[in-house]
DNA sequence: AGCACGCCGACT
DNA sequence: GTCGGCGTGCTC
């Protein structure tokens, strides 16, 4: 019995495979464990996913030639997880239950063609045609992977004569074992928090954390809404109930730097059984982080939306800290979203799940106030806010109150950070005769001009052109530079305040993690008092600054987007929190040119019921989430025309499924590529799915999915 | 992701 | 005349 098995592939395929099951693996055949099995003409891994006896997809099956484990790699809990997840966002099952395992040492190695000393010899002694000489001097150099030559770096025949090279002993492939650098963590600045003192007789906290507690056993979904600091106290209090009675906590944070607060009191008040995980664990850490798990009866496990996977059998408590956050949305791999996986993974372990923002979604707060289960962390606390500066009178980029402000703080030794809403010098270049602005040849959007580096580049797809000396199409003299990015801004601030010690900072200025760190040093110590950054910036940990400025957050506005406005308002209370704390004298300044804009003028209060008020009165209006479910579909590769008419051909399969509404198609790009999308919405997320899973096998294409509601 | 099958330009 | 480019489609 049972003689089928279905494996799920770490490959861009959906769905799973039914294969046979030879007599000889039936007994050691379960869930879990990884397969060898043939996939058109070659043989693959994957995982097997179920072991069944239903009728077979198709008459002859292949079948499984081999099972790699002993015991299950991927516990029941977690194949459902990502079972549920790839059908949620049509990504690959067998993709995201590759990111549940730790990476393997297999791997990480890569395969590199190198010279061999015949080779040498033959290049030295001038033996070889000129593209093999060419080749075999880049190999002499260092070794290259065969997709360096099948990219257009080297002639078009590159792989060709790399081929001959191998076949003439010239040439040999050897396997490289990918060492990752890692460098130490940054030490945790050892401020002694109290957490658990300064707000254990707070009644908004008390009443939260036992509110969970009540919850215990129920898949029941929290909103923790308030500062930081009092969301952490409340954290750490839940996180240790559970731990109490025997349970483990997963604790989800966004990509970019836990609070050192946070981590600091996890660490002291749990101690060992306090597990962290981030992107700089080397895979030994990693290891240890996993046997320390196993050990440990009663654990907390924090870390990125990877942490999601983590086989945690006793499971007690999830929490998704700055729940508004899109970095829990991985896009890069198998599309899946933390958010929505912490959902899963609650309703499937009956855990309670606390997700927790000053400045939350929409839709979590509308449910979490509709059940009843919204937790005002905020206690009589005020929140930072930003004076409007109206610039539509202000003839130049930075408006006059706004360098007296500068000016000012700058001469009471505070120190400045601006947010400038863009990269680069001007986001175009326009020509006052005959209106013509230079467009990228590849996808025709136009060309940010970065002065610094003198070249105009394209914000999607990096294609650059050199800066025109005059205009291409009538021969005016000047091109001038329109919507100005932070390289514009630092030379403004640059000759309004000649003695300040100003730094840019921004992808080009800092391009490694390691240079933004080495400048948010300098800035932290005193060494640069005057920081003008883009929104890359206000997503660095820690930035503290007595005056922060604001430059025009309403060209976030621009996206035609249900949520440009709730974007807005987290971007802007994202950059907000650079105003140093510590600093009594500390003021925030936005500029805009639309000053009486209600998000705006919310977001610089932080005036979250204000902004909500007016927010989901608009949803409600137009029929977006939380009042509807939501599914943005976008279809890859072809040309335009192949492109619509799968897109119509999908809009028709929608209609037909049951969607209640279905906009588009419109055009999107994303890192220059062309593509479709269509949105449809449905009343419900689970009657979403069902329509998504009836449509979207009918089209071929490569199609990403987000999903809202 | 591979790997195959399918149609248009430079070569033994 | 073919060799071979990469565009589209399939893998139980």
């Amino acid at each position: 019995m049972s003689p089928y098995a279905d494996v799920a592939f770490p490959l861009a395929l959906t769905q799973a495979y039914t294969y046979s099951l030879p007599e000889e693996w039936r007994a050691a055949a379960f869930p879990g464990a990884r397969v060898r099995a043939a996939l058109g003409r070659r043989t693959v891994t994957g995982f097997l996913v179920r072991v069944h006896d239903d009728p077979p997809p198709a008459a002859d099956l292949k079948p499984i030639l081999a099972i790699l484990d002993a015991e299950p790699l991927v516990p029941a809990a977690i194949l459902e997880l990502t079972r549920r997840l790839s059908r949620r966002y049509h990504s690959s099952w067998g993709g995201l239950l590759r990111s549940a395992l730790p990476p393997s040492p297999g791997e990480r190695s890569s395969v590199r063609a190198g010279l061999t000393p015949a080779g040498r010899a033959a290049l030295a002694g001038g033996s070889l045609s000129g593209e093999e000489a060419r080749i075999a001097s880049l190999l002499a150099e260092r070794d290259l992977s065969p997709l360096h030559f099948k990219r257009k770096t080297v002639a078009k025949s590159g792989p060709a004569v790399l081929a001959r090279l191998l076949r003439k002993g010239f040439v040999e492939t050897r396997i490289v074992e990918k060492t990752v650098k890692r460098r130490a963590i940054p030490p945790v600045p050892a401020n002694p928090v109290q957490l658990d003192l300064d707000f254990a007789a707070d009644p908004e906290v008390e009443k939260a954390v036992s509110a969970v507690a009540a919850s215990a056993g129920r898949p029941d979904i929290f909103l923790f809404f308030g500062p930081g600091p009092r969301r952490t106290s409340a954290y750490f209090r839940c996180v240790r109930d559970v731990l109490a009675i025997g349970r483990q906590a997963l604790f989800l944070y966004p990509e970019i730097g836990m609070s050192p607060a946070l981590s600091e009191a996890f660490a002291s008040g749990l101690g060992e059984r306090a597990v962290f995980l981030h992107s700089r664990l080397t895979d030994r850490e990693r290891e240890e982080a996993r046997r320390r798990l196993d050990a440990e009866p009663a654990a907390v496990v924090a870390g990125p939306r990877s942490a999601l996977f983590l086989p945690l059998p006793r499971l007690g408590l999830i929490i998704v800290d700055e729940e508004s956050d899109e970095s829990h949305l991985q896009s890069d791999g198998p599309v899946f979203d933390a958010r929505a996986g912490a959902r899963m993974r609650a309703e499937e372990a009956r855990v309670p799940l606390i997700l927790g923002s000053d400045a939350p979604t929409v839709e979590s707060y509308a449910r979490a106030r509709g059940e009843g289960r919204l937790c005002d962390l905020s206690g009589g606390t005020t929140p930072a806010a930003a004076a409007i500066l109206d610039d539509r009178r202000e003839p130049e980029l930075l408006a006059r109150g706004l360098l007296e402000r500068i000016g000012k703080a700058l001469r009471a030794g505070l120190k400045v950070v601006l947010f400038a809403p863009r990269k680069g010098y001007a986001s175009f270049l326009f020509c006052p005769r005959c209106g013509f602005i230079p467009k990228c040849p590849r996808c025709e959007s136009a060309l940010t001009l970065y002065r610094r580096s003198r070249s105009l580049v394209c914000r999607n797809c990096g294609e650059t052109a050199p800066v025109p000396a005059a205009c291409p199409r009538c021969g005016g003299k000047v091109l001038e530079p329109r919507g100005a990015g932070v390289e514009a801004v630092e030379e403004e601030l640059r000759r309004a305040f000649p003695g300040a010690s100003l730094a840019a900072f921004d992808r080009e200025s800092a391009p490694t993690r390691e240079s933004r760190e080495r400048l948010l040093e300098r800035f932290a110590s005193g060494a640069i008092d005057l920081l003008a950054g883009t929104p890359l910036l206000a997503h660095q940990p820690g930035v503290r600054a007595g005056l922060v400025i604001l430059l025009n957050p309403e060209h976030l506005l621009a996206f035609s987007d249900f949520r440009a406005g709730q974007r807005m308002y987290v971007e802007i209370r994202r950059m907000l929190k650079a105003l140093d704390p510590g600093e009594p004298r500390a003021e925030a300044v936005l500029q805009t040119s639309l000053p009486d804009h209600p998000v705006i003028r919310a977001a610089a209060r932080g005036d979250y019921g204000a902004f909500f008020g007016g927010e989901i009165e608009f949803r409600r209006m137009l029929g977006y989430p939380p009042f509807a479910a939501l599914a943005e579909i976008a279809l890859w590769g072809g040309d335009a025309r192949a492109l619509e008419a799968k897109a119509e051909v999908l809009a028709a399969r929608l209609r037909a499924a049951g969607a209640a509404e279905i906009l588009g198609p419109a055009a999107v790009q994303s890192k220059g590529k062309k593509g479709v999308q269509l949105v449809a919405k449905a009343a419900s997320a689970g009657i979403l799915d069902e329509i998504l899973g009836d449509a979207l096998g009918a089209v071929r294409a490569r199609k990403t999915v987000a999903r809202y509601d």
